[in-house]
DNA sequence: TTGCTCCTCACGTCACGTGAGGTGGC
DNA sequence: TTGCTCCTCACGTCACGTGAGGTGGC
């Protein structure tokens, strides 16, 4: 059979069939009397052999080796195929990543694209001094999608600090991008978000702060309630008084409770809700409840803790006698 | 700065540089009398900004036009450079995919390795008659993982057929292959997994189908279910009655339930299930259970059918009348 | 004689690495 | 004078595509 059918057939070129005769990989048994190339049946199986190694990503010397060197065994070389695949996959979805980063941003021109590659590459560096700088940098404000995305990994405070500061700074986009850290599967990068979405404003911002006060990691949940506590949101009220009750952040919630108590309608409720959680007998409970009334409105807290200083607990009696004096005192 | 510093600076190579030159892509602003050339500030910070370009997959002279061309904008480069890179990774995948199932094979030689090959590219065929044929094709017996892997997506049924068949020739890996299918998402995934380990034997294959009893999905239930019936597995008991009960393949759950009872402590059993079942209301319910009780060994059903010839439900002592007719004719 | 197929030789691609042979500045 | 750095020119890599210029067989 001649080259031009050879070709059409089994889909390699021509040229490459000529090539693979040069290299030796594929040598025509026979020629005619003007010199053209003659393949048998056992050339054109050899041609799909060789396009089948390539298949594999073996090379055409490799390829060479392999059908003529009977010690060159397949194991090894199949794993550093594999091994190269991997690593070229790992490569390709870095570089999509970035990709992806950079037209998010809507570059204007390549200046742009420039400036969000190297901020890509401040972001990705194992310095957390690097990382810092890479954000503090940018004369313009980074791009707040780009700032979003690294909040939610960014596990050193100081770096994390820096990159909320130039999220609120950039405005916009930055909640889109911390919405979608909401969705995550890791509570780290959701109590991240959040405390990011803190110190950003507006009403999108709120509603997934709202989303998360019934997030199952209780870390995420806290974050949230003393979020939308600072921000006047009587949502939080619930999880701020769980808080005052399970001990972390207590104080910091008892505080937003008593100003969200600034609302009268709002004091009598928060104060039902803590009276209640009082009836437990756990010591260390009663302790945080008590300390909690004090941070209540002026009379309301007067009022609640005298009761309380003749509690049948002693030590809470004690501390409601105490605060009580201490209330009198601050006119 | 000469060159030496600035490719050490910039991990750009002094070669690199000179190639950057030449192409006019970064020239240096000066030349030292003795013709060095000689780098200024402005010049490294050229380079840095192609060096961040060229992460994101851009050739040299795309970056040259990026650099001088204002009017050549990123938004439909970068837009191909992602099309781009994702059809890469597809490819990588598919090519990292092709690795692992050849490699899974532990070939011996290089003859091996394209066989397999050819097998998989056969089976990747969309023509129907393809896979048959490379199925049917190899002169060994194709190795089983490679099958296991292909049943478990193929949806044309004669295909499935000749994989099965051929899977059954293979043996030995075959049921590893599609212990992993079983822990597929896909209900029909793990659907094919039972159908085809139905015809392998051995203990693995009937843990697989056992564990498959309690399947999310109905009908990978029910062909675990008439597999181990098929292999006296008396487990299937309680599915192969639902079955009865549901409709679907109720002809064959009660022939397998029939051949189960020729235990009698099965028997009994297996009539106190379907009794207890017979209090339903539903007739076309009651009717195939009626018909089941045909099944049973001789004199178990005939007993059973008898008492229900006077059943107040009219068409099921219909039923039971002529059951015990037919049933008498034969010796 | 006219298309068509085939031949060999050779250049171009792309981002470099690696010399060879030579020179400038401490 | 001796290293060191720099210079230009040029070849090699890898799997091809695309001519140019020429020839064989219907």
């Amino acid at each position: 059979m001649l080259i031009g059918e050879v070709a059409r057939r089994s889909g390699v070129s021509a040229r490459m069939l000529r090539h693979y005769d040069t290299l030796g990989l594929v040598r025509p048994t026979g020629r005619t009397v003007g010199g053209y190339r003659e393949y048998t049946p056992d050339d054109i199986r050899r041609i799909f052999h060789v396009e089948g190694l390539r298949s594999l990503g073996l090379s055409l010397r490799q390829i060479a080796r392999a059908l003529d060197e009977p010690r060159f065994t397949p194991a090894a070389l199949v794993g550093d195929l594999i091994a190269q695949t991997e690593e070229r996959l790992r490569r390709d979805r870095e570089l999509l990543e970035r990709l992806r980063a950079v037209d998010a941003t809507g570059p204007a021109d390549w200046q742009d694209v420039a400036r969000v590659v190297e901020l890509l590459r401040g972001l990705g560096s194992h310095s957390a001094q690097r990382r810092q700088q890479a954000i503090l940098a940018p004369a313009e404000s980074a791009p707040a999608r780009v700032l979003a995305e690294a909040v939610l990994t960014e596990s050193d405070p100081y770096v994390a600090g820096a990159l909320r500061w130039a999220l609120a700074r950039a405005g916009g986009e930055g909640v889109a991008g911390l919405a979608a850290g909401m969705a995550s599967d890791d509570a780290d990068v959701r109590r991240r978000a959040v405390i990011a979405l803190a110190a950003l404003p507006g009403d999108d911002a709120d509603a997934l702060l709202g989303a998360a006060l019934t997030d199952p990691d209780a870390a995420t949940r806290r974050q949230a309630a003393l979020a939308l506590g600072a921000r006047g949101e009587t949502r939080a009220v619930p999880t701020l008084v769980s808080m005052v009750v399970d001990g972390p952040n207590d104080v910091d919630a008892a505080e937003l409770l008593g100003a969200l108590a600034a609302d009268p309608a709002w004091a009598d409720r928060i104060m039902a809700a803590l009276r209640t959680e009082l009836r437990t007998t756990d010591p260390a409970v009663r302790l945080r409840l008590v300390q909690a009334f004090a941070e209540m409105p002026g009379t309301v807290a007067l009022t609640a803790l005298q009761q309380l200083t003749t509690d049948a607990d002693r030590p809470v009696a004690l501390l409601a006698t105490t605060l009580v004096a201490a209330l009198r005192q601050q006119p």
